[in-house]
DNA sequence: ATTGTCTGCCC
DNA sequence: ATTCTGC
DNA sequence: GCAGAATGGGCAGACAAT
């Protein structure tokens, strides 16, 4: 799925742990201290979080009057640049901060600049400028919404903060949003929001679109605030007065750091107040702050930033959205797409205050509402693919917005935000095809092209005519200063008509010497800053498989036959460092020469192969016109959409269950109900590229594992055990090695029952339904608590990673698949067979079924793991088990039998 | 100087 | 990366 | 089928702790 992988964060607290120690070692130091009173809230104090509880004993009361004491001493610090601030200098980012690191130092002791009443009242809940805000329905139908009514409260409202929108507002936005898993309720919600900002405070609207999308920046603008579950934690624990204890306690049970924030704040009998609400474009600024600090000291200052905006969120509800953003996950069940419709339609609707000549002018909403429905419809539809067609091809918010309040929703916007150089367009991807007859009966009837799918790193290559290079990962982010070695290389396999460029391929660590492919893990220890090309270690080559521009001209609406004619006409290879993707062209019918090069792919390091449509079918064009799904070389502004046409149910899905028998091939040419066209379209994952990997198949290799433990879950996992720590058995030592952790694969009902069955809370008693009684393991006594659930690790199991939140008795086997064995640096499973320093884990675990028919007894060996790591090694056409010293060129031939 | 923790990003 | 789920 | 959510192993790099 084309997920916002990039921000994929695990911000799990566990962390919290590790700062139980510490709580003991600052405790001794803050009693060692004595006698320095501590202030709160000042980014410069330590960041312990033993500091509140070390005055536990005053009162609520009294805390309330020493940080009142210590907002007013802000207050003075801050004095200018509030003001500044307000009289509507932009970035007043930087003042805030600062002068709460000025301070202190007995300076600032009380020398008021003027008497100005600052007001940190002490009260329940909201204040009254908070009801206006959350009085509004966001949700409401936007056509029905009635904007003007909200516009003047909000903007009278705001003058306290300069005329900017207050967070208030958007955390109203994603409560509304994130209380319902209905796509129309949270559109909607998010239209209003950005409706009210662009007729309000179209300033706003940039930053409330990066909080929404749990962002701050473009992926190809490196901006991180390299701030994780850890440090959030330890500010929860100070502004909130929590142990790590109680907060692991609360985090176990919410599984989410802004519902354990939420939750604190609303144990609090009082809540305090900063005179001032927080805003977006502060909340924005903030981020930003965080994300400039670098070096010593950064993470203490990190951690001072955080705790502020915690302690000035006004509400729970702006906690709990405050520290889910600051953890880059919002759950509103929103981000990338529903954020583009939201934006257009809000752009359809709205215009802003003092919109330029440009501005395209927004439709009355009333007469919108009166137009037919089929005309309403596309109407969004026509605005929801331009802004997804300008997003694909420049995924950047900082130039869409602008652009937005500029022009409106207007085909201008794709010539200011279409295709750039050096620019990431988002890449398309394939969908995942289980095995090769699936992949030729979807493919039946078109002339296609399968290409090795090496193990490396996506790379999209961008040259400019003055030659000057980027190179961009998958998720977009830019390395060209990982690859020197490639950006100097442009100029050679650049042919001569060439002056600008896009184009894609796989960078895969080889071998310089023979050209071998080397696996993934050898390209991963490549250093990635400041790379100079004569200290490069992994010599590394660009396997090309697409253009996507060229000399000023896009190629995407081109078929992929010609682009790739183009690519391999004007480029040079150059051996071992820019060549082709091995390819084969081919159709249904030749069923064993794919199946060979098939094998040939896997033998040689590749994961599987790519499969992908050659040339545009008449009949395709003629349906994706219908559809306006093609694009031209000026992409064309889609039209319209049909709904879609119902489709039979597809073929037998395969019992992922045993059931080993294949399938049969060529199913009768599936009636399509979507054109198969052979352009490029970006971002999206279409069935005119498959992707075909070994491990996806059902008789792709399994291993048979015992499950010896799991942590507490996360968000919509969080009554659930997940992940899940599985292990293998040693035969030699009778323990039990963990391999790995799982957590996909599980449906829900799985994991309800899961946790019913490992139940620590569940009845003491009962022996474990499959045990035999004898105490094999014995001796040890284990201590059990609850059900099938024991007190701590056990002896008998090898492991070294971070702690479980529970340990399970073990007692039945799961069947795992994996796309590879991995010599692992935390997990020491199989240690010693292949490896001594390392033991073996496994590459994108994944659940496949009970095995209700196995005993732990019969759980797969660490022999067996080892095995298979040195199948996958070694000459895969031989068995390892006899394995000889052979080695040579690899350009093998294959004899082994797939898909059967 | 070395080791450990945390984060981001590859897959 | 992979997988599941609600719409 | 899309969009979103939850989370795998493992690496380098940046800091913090020792």
């Amino acid at each position: 799925m084309p997920s916002p992988a990039k921000r994929r964060k695990k911000n799990d607290f566990k962390s919290a742990d590790q700062s139980v120690r510490g709580l003991d070692y600052f405790f001794a130091k803050q009693q060692a201290n004595k006698g320095t009173p501590s202030s709160h809230g000042t980014g410069e104090e330590k960041p312990t979080c033993a500091e509140r509880n070390e005055v536990t004993q005053e009162t609520d009361e009294e805390y309330a009057r020493r940080l009142q004491e210590q907002y007013d001493k802000e207050e003075q610090g801050l004095g200018i640049s509030r003001s500044e601030a307000e009289d509507g200098i932009p970035n007043g980012t930087t003042s805030r901060l600062k002068s709460v690191e000025v301070p202190k130092a007995g300076s600032s002791e009380r020398k008021p600049l003027e008497p100005t009443i600052r007001t940190l009242s002490l009260q329940h809940g909201t204040t009254a400028a908070d009801k206006v805000t959350f009085a509004i329905p966001l949700d409401e139908d936007p056509l029905t919404f009635d904007l003007s009514t909200y516009i003047s409260p909000l903007q009278a409202q705001w003058s306290s903060t300069g005329g900017n929108a207050t967070y208030a507002l958007l955390t109203h936005c994603f409560t509304i949003a994130g209380s319902t898993t209905g796509r129309i309720k949270t559109t909607n919600t998010l239209i209003n929001t950005f409706r009210l900002l662009i007729a309000a405070d179209p300033d706003s609207l940039l930053p409330a679109v990066w909080l929404s999308t749990n962002s701050i920046s473009a992926p190809h603008d490196p901006m991180e605030l390299n701030l994780g579950g850890s440090t959030i934690s330890k500010a929860l624990c100070k502004v909130y007065s929590l142990t790590p204890a109680t907060l692991r306690t609360l985090y176990n049970k919410y599984g989410d750091g802004g519902d354990v924030a939420f939750e604190a704040k609303k144990r609090a009998s009082l809540t305090l107040r900063k005179p001032k609400p927080l805003t977006v474009q502060g909340v924005y600024d903030d981020l930003g702050k965080i994300a400039k600090s670098t070096g010593k000291g950064s993470a203490e200052m990190k951690q001072g930033t955080v705790e502020r905006m915690i302690r000035d969120a006004g509400t729970g509800e702006e906690s709990r959205y405050l520290v889910r953003t600051l953890v880059q996950n919002l759950r509103i069940g929103a981000v990338k797409t529903t954020t583009l419709i939201a934006l257009s339609r809000a752009f359809l609707l709205t215009a802003p205050p003092h919109p330029p000549e440009s501005f395209t002018s927004a439709y009355d909403p009333t007469s919108v509402a009166r137009m037919s429905k089929d005309a309403r419809q596309e109407l969004f539809l026509r605005a929801e693919e331009l802004l997804k067609a300008s997003y694909a091809r420049h995924p950047s918010y900082a130039t869409l917005v602008p652009a937005l309040l500029e022009v409106g929703i207007s085909p201008e916007l794709l010539l200011r935000c279409g295709l750039s150089l050096h620019v990431p367009l988002r890449p398309m991807l394939g969908a995942i095809t289980r095995d090769l007859p699936s992949m030729l009966a979807q493919l039946a009837g078109r002339a296609f092209t399968a290409e090795w799918k090496y193990d490396g790193q996506r790379a999209q290559v961008h040259c400019d005519d003055a030659g000057t290079v980027s190179i961009f990962s998958r998720h977009l982010e830019n390395m060209t200063d990982k690859y020197p070695d490639l950006v100097s290389l442009v100029p050679q396999f650049r042919g001569e008509g060439v002056s600008s460029f896009i184009l894609e391929g796989e960078v895969v660590a080889v071998n310089p010497e023979t050209g071998q492919l080397l696996p993934f893990q050898t390209l991963s220890n490549r250093a990635r800053k400041d790379v100079k090309q004569e200290d490069v270690k992994v010599q590394v080559c660009l396997y090309a498989f697409d253009l996507m521009y060229l000399n000023g001209s896009e190629l995407l609406g081109r078929p992929l036959r010609e682009r790739r004619n183009i690519l391999k006409s004007l480029f040079n290879s150059i051996p071992r460092r820019f060549e082709w993707v091995r390819n084969l062209d081919a159709t249904s019918e030749d069923v064993e020469s794919v199946r060979e090069f098939f094998q040939e792919a896997t033998n040689n390091k590749c994961e599987g192969i790519m499969v992908k449509v050659l040339d545009n079918l008449d009949e395709d064009i003629k349906l994706a016109e219908q559809e306006d799904l093609i694009d031209g070389d000026v992409p064309s502004i889609p039209t319209r959409k049909k709904a879609k046409p119902a489709k039979g149910k597809e073929a037998s899905k395969p019992s992922k269950a045993a059931d080993e028998s294949a399938e049969n091939a060529s199913e009768a040419r599936p009636s399509r109900r979507k054109p198969l066209l052979a352009t490029y379209t970006p971002d999206k994952r279409l069935e005119s590229w498959l992707k075909v990997k070994k491990d996806y198949a059902q008789s792709a290799d399994t291993i048979d594992m015992i499950p010896i433990g799991a942590w507490h879950g996360q968000g919509r996992k969080s009554k659930w055990w997940s992940p899940i720590l599985l292990a293998v058995r040693n035969e030699s030592t009778g323990l039990l090695e963990a391999v790995t952790k799982c957590m996909s694969g599980f449906t829900d009902k799985f994991y309800k029952e899961n946790r019913a069955k490992y139940d620590p809370d569940g009845q003491a008693g009962g022996p474990p339904e499959n045990e035999e009684d004898d105490d094999s393991d014995d001796l040890e006594a284990v201590e059990r608590i609850g059900k099938n659930t024991l007190a701590s690790k056990p002896m008998y199991v090898e492991y070294n990673g971070p702690e479980p939140d529970i340990w399970f008795e073990p007692q039945e086997v799961w069947e795992c698949v994996f796309a590879d064995v991995t010599l692992s640096p935390t997990y020491t499973a199989a240690i010693g067979l292949v490896s001594d320093e390392r033991g073996l884990s496994l590459r994108f675990p994944r659940f496949l079924r009970v095995r209700e028919d196995k005993s732990i007894e019969e759980a797969s060996t660490s022999e067996f793991l080892a095995e298979l790591y040195r199948k996958q090694a070694g000459d895969p056409d031989r068995p390892s088990a006899e394995k000889m010293e052979v080695e040579e060129e690899a350009e093998l031939d294959d004899d082994g039998e797939l898909y059967g």
